[in-house]
DNA sequence: GGAGCGATGTCCT
DNA sequence: GGACATCGCTCCG
């Protein structure tokens, strides 16, 4: 028997990124993309924090690419990079103080065949070839700066959200963030300890 | 299975 | 002009 899913609310992400990030692992990342409902059960995040951390986006202070990470808790905060990939987080703290996490992996639960698609990519036996990595990740959901960019994460309207399932919390495993120069000894990353779908 | 590297948009100096 | 919170492709073992 599955439990009704039930969105996170901003009181949720009004928290430090150290404590939201760990809460967030075993939750669920919903899709609504027309008909189809596209979810993956959260395995791996990484904190970023404010002017304190020099790896953050926000650490240079507030410009327009980063101005959702300083806005109100619960919305997405899409960019893009290396040309090629984008990559979600979601904005932590009140309005006016800067904070996130970045989704790194998914294990899919639902809607694979659309996240195949969305890929560009044959399916495959090997599901982690969808979701494992952020820029994966995002294209498997169908993520995009200019669609998601800004989008409150909390509202049910949302075809976008986190919700929890009712799933035991989940064990967590504390590293070092990876993929990074700066900052790269801060113990910032959060996974689910064995799961094949973590990166890195 | 792992190291090396090119692709390529956006922001910042 | 350079950096970048990445990925997928080579080539080599």
């Amino acid at each position: 028997m599955k439990s009704a899913l039930r969105i996170l609310t901003p009181s949720f992400y009004d928290r430090d990124p150290r404590l939201v990030g760990p809460d967030l692992l075993g939750k669920i990342l919903v899709r609504r993309e027309e008909r189809k409902l596209l979810m993956g059960r959260i395995v791996e995040v990484e904190a970023y924090l404010g002017s304190e951390d020099p790896a953050a986006h926000a650490s240079v202070g507030k410009t327009a690419r980063n101005a959702v990470l300083f806005g109100p808790p619960g919305y997405a905060y899409v960019y893009f990079i290396y040309g090629n990939h984008y990559c979600l987080n979601v904005s932590c703290l009140p309005d006016g103080v800067p904070g996130g996490i970045l989704f790194r992996a998914v294990e899919p639960i639902q809607g694979m065949k659309a996240m195949f698609k969305l890929r560009g990519i044959d399916e495959s036996p090997d599901l982690r070839r969808l979701t494992r990595g952020p820029g994966r990740l995002a294209a498997a959901f169908g993520i995009t700066r200019q669609r998601d960019n800004g989008k409150d994460l909390t509202s049910s309207r949302s075809d976008l959200y986190i919700a929890d399932d009712g799933a035991p919390a989940s064990q967590v495993l504390i590293t070092k963030r990876i993929g990074i120069k700066k900052a790269a000894d801060m113990p910032l990353r959060y996974i689910v300890p064995g799961n094949r779908f973590v990166s890195g």
